[in-house]
DNA sequence: AATGAATGAGCATTCATTCAT
DNA sequence: TATGAATGAATGCTCATTCAT
C-alpha cells in the first residue's frame, strides 16, 4: 500500500481489522460520496473508534484517498494480468470483457467509488492516484493496438491512441453498467430486465462491436 | 416544465428570474455535487431570497430534480432534432458526434450535472426524470439501427439493442470527456495536452470506430 | 465598536440582544479562558442560537477579540475621563485609585478577562487591541509626570517613563486584587479577610506609597 | 516534594527522568495554558509513555499542581535566601530586584506558569499550593518593614502590611514583564524596544521608586 | 513497572429549513 | 408575495484517560 495517505500505525494493526476499515470506508464513500460520507459511521461499521481512525489517517480526505488507492490497485492488477500475456489482441479484449463482468460484480462498491471519484471537487488529488493506472492501461492498449496494426492484423487507417481511448470508454461504461444504480437502470432499457442472465450476450455483442471497429474483414 | 418538482409559484415569476435561478442552481450543483451544494449560495447567486426559493421548491432535493429535468430536456431536444431527420444512419451518427462536441462545450455545467446524477443516493429519483429521455434515445437508436439492418446497410449479425447501447456509451463518455475534470484529464493521456484543437481528429476517428463496428465493408 | 471583529449583522440586532451576547461571552471567556470557553454555552446563556452567533462573528477567536475590545474601550473611557481633567497629579492619582475600586467591582468579569488575556497564546492578536489603550495611558501618565517634574512638583531624579510604568503596575495589580480569585486570596494575606470593608485603608496607603515615591517632602 | 499531587511511583524513578517530566510539563503548560496543554505531548517531550505518566500522576490537574508546586518551591528558595540575611531593608530590596531579573530570565516558563495559575477555574486548588509561599513572603516583608519602621528607618505612618503588599505587587509585575509576552510588549511602551539592555536602569528606577515610598528623606 | 493503542465524550462550525415581518 | 434573520441538528476532529500486553 502507498503510505502517502495513511500513518504508520495503520500497518501495525491486524490484517483483518485493516480490511474491515477499508471495506467500511469503501461502502460508506461509495454510497454517499465524499462529503456526505460519515466518519463516525465508518468507525461504527468497522468496529473501530473514531479516535483510532484518526490515528490511522490524518483526516477524512486521506482516508478517502487511501481507499481510492486500494480500488485502483485492485483493478490495475486485474487488467495488467490480462494484458501482459502474449495472446492476440482479440483474445485479450475478450478476456478483459469477461474479467470486467466478474470483477465488477465482486467489487460493486469499488466501482461505484470509481464513478463517485469522477465527480469530486477533489478530482485533482484523486487524479494523482488514478493517473498512474490510467497511464498504464492507456499505454498498454495503445501499444498492443499499434503492434497489431503494424503486423497487419487490424486496419491500417486507425489512430492507435484514439482507438485505445474508445475501447477504454466502452470498458468503463461496461463496469458502471454492472455496478451503479443509474447505469444499471439505463442498461435495462437496452437489454431488458434480466440483465443478470445476459452476460454472455452482452459480452458477445460487445466483442462483435469492437472487432468490427478494429479488424479487417 | 414538469411540475412534479416545483410549486405553482415558480411559474408565476418572470421568465428571467426563473432562468437566473436555474442557472445558479445548475452551476452550484455541478460544481459541488448535491450534498455540498449550498441553497443559500444559490439564492445569492440568483439574486433571490432563500425564503422565495423555498416558496418555489419544496426542498433541496426537488430543486435538484427540477434542474436535472431542465438539463435532460435540453439534451433531449438536441438529440431528437438530429435523429428525427431522415438522413442515413451514418450521417446521423456524424451529426450527433459534432453536436455533442458543440453542445457539451456550451453546457459544461449541465454535463457535469449529468455525471453527478449517476451517483448513488438520489439515483432512483433521478432515474424517474431521466428514464424518459433515455427511453426515447434508446428507442430511436435501436429502431434506426434495425431499419438499417433490415435494409442491408449494416451487418446482419448485430443485435440492434446492444449496438445501440454501446453507441450511446461512446456518446456519453465523449460528453464527459469534454466537460468533467476527471475525464478531461484522462482524455489527455490518450490524445495529448491540446485536446481543444483536436475536435476533428477525435470526431473522425470515433466515426471510423463506429462505422467499422456497424458497417459491412 | 470596532468592526474588525464582528460582521455587519451584529449591529443590526437590538441593543439589548447585543448586550446579552457580550455579557454572556465576557462571563464565559473570563471564567474558562479562551480554549475552554464553550460557544454553545455562550449561545445558550445569551438566549441566541449558535447559528446566529456565527452570523454575527466569523469564529470563536473573533468573538473573543470583539469582547476584549469592548472591555478595553470601557476601561479606556474611565481612565481618560480622569486623566483629561486638569487637576494636579496627586489628585488625579487619587481619583484613579478610587475609580479602579469602583469600576473593578462593577466589572469583575471584564477584569478577569483582562488577566486571562495576558496568558493567551493569542496574545499577539490581543495585543493589537490592547496596545491602543496601553499606549494611551502610558503616554498620559508619562506626560503628566514629566509636567509635574518640570514644574518642580515631584523629584527631579525620576525617569518619567519608568515611574509611569511602576505606577501602572500598581494599578493593574490593584484591579486584579479586586477581581481575580487568586489575587483576591493573596490580598487577604496582607489585608485580612474582610478586604471589602477596607477600601479606604487600601486607597489611603496606596496613595501614601505612591506619593512617597513621587513627591519631595 | 509535596506528595499530595503525585503518586509514590513518581519518587521511585530516576532523578533524571523525573526532571525530564517536570521540564516538559512546565514547558507545555506555560506555552499553552492548562486546557490546551496536551498530556500526550508532555509524554513525548519527556520520553515517557502516557501510561507511565498516569502511573505517576492521578490526572492532568494533579500533574499541573505538582508542577506549580515545583515552581513555587524554586521561587521560594530564591526569596528566602535573600530575606533571611540580616542586611538592611534597602539592600535586601535591591537584592530582590536583581534576583528577580536573573531568576526570571532563567525560568521564563516557570514565570509564565505562575501567571497562568492566577487564572480562574483552578485557582482554588492552586491557591492551596501557593498560599504557603505567599504567606511566607508576605510575613517576611511585613516583619522586616515593621522592624525598620520601629527602628525609625522608614516613615512612621506606613501600614507595614499594605506597604508589603504594594512592594510585592511591584515585584510580581516585574517578573511578568520579563517573562510573559503580553507584559513584555507592554513594558516596551514605557521603556522602548531594547528592554534587554536596560536592566540596570529598570532596577535603579524601581529602587528609587520604592525608596521614595518607604524612606524618610 | 512500562507501554502506547484504543476509546468516546466533547466542541467548533455549517447549512437546510422556517417564519415573523 | 418576498425577505433574510434565526434555528439547531449534524459532523469532523481532539485528547484525557484506560488497560491489555
Amino acid at each position: 500500500m502507498n503510505s502517502d495517505f495513511f500513518k504508520e500505525t495503520f500497518m501495525k494493526i491486524s490484517e483483518e481489522k485493516r480490511q474491515r476499515i477499508i471495506d467500511a470506508a469503501i461502502a460508506e464513500f461509495s454510497e454517499h460520496g465524499f462529503d456526505s460520507a460519515n466518519i463516525n459511521t465508518i468507525a461504527q461499521r468497522s468496529g473501530v473508534s473514531v479516535g483510532s481512525l484518526y490515528k490511522y489517517f490524518e483526516n477524512k480526505e486521506n482516508l478517502f484517498l487511501a481507499i481510492v488507492h486500494v480500488g485502483v490497485e485492485k483493478l490495475k492488477a486485474v487488467l495488467e494480468d490480462i494484458m501482459k500475456s502474449d495472446e492476440s489482441l482479440e483474445s485479450r479484449i475478450e478476456k478483459i470483457i469477461k474479467a470486467i463482468q466478474v470483477h465488477t460484480r465482486e467489487n460493486v462498491h469499488l466501482t461505484k467509488l470509481y464513478n463517485e471519484m469522477t465527480t469530486e471537487d477533489r478530482s485533482n488529488l484523486v487524479w494523482k492516484i488514478v493517473s498512474d493506472m490510467e497511464n498504464a492501461t492507456a499505454g498498454l492498449y495503445t501499444s498492443i493496438i499499434k503492434e497489431a496494426r503494424d503486423k497487419g492484423y487490424v486496419r491500417e487507417d486507425l489512430n492507435a491512441n484514439l482507438f485505445a481511448f474508445y475501447l477504454d470508454n466502452l470498458f468503463i461504461m461496461l463496469q458502471f453498467s454492472y455496478a451503479c444504480e443509474y447505469y444499471k437502470e439505463r442498461m435495462k432499457i437496452f437489454v431488458g430486465e434480466d440483465t443478470l442472465n445476459k452476460d454472455e450476450l452482452i459480452a458477445d455483442q460487445l466483442m462483435k462491436f469492437i472487432k468490427g471497429a478494429f479488424f479487417l474483414k
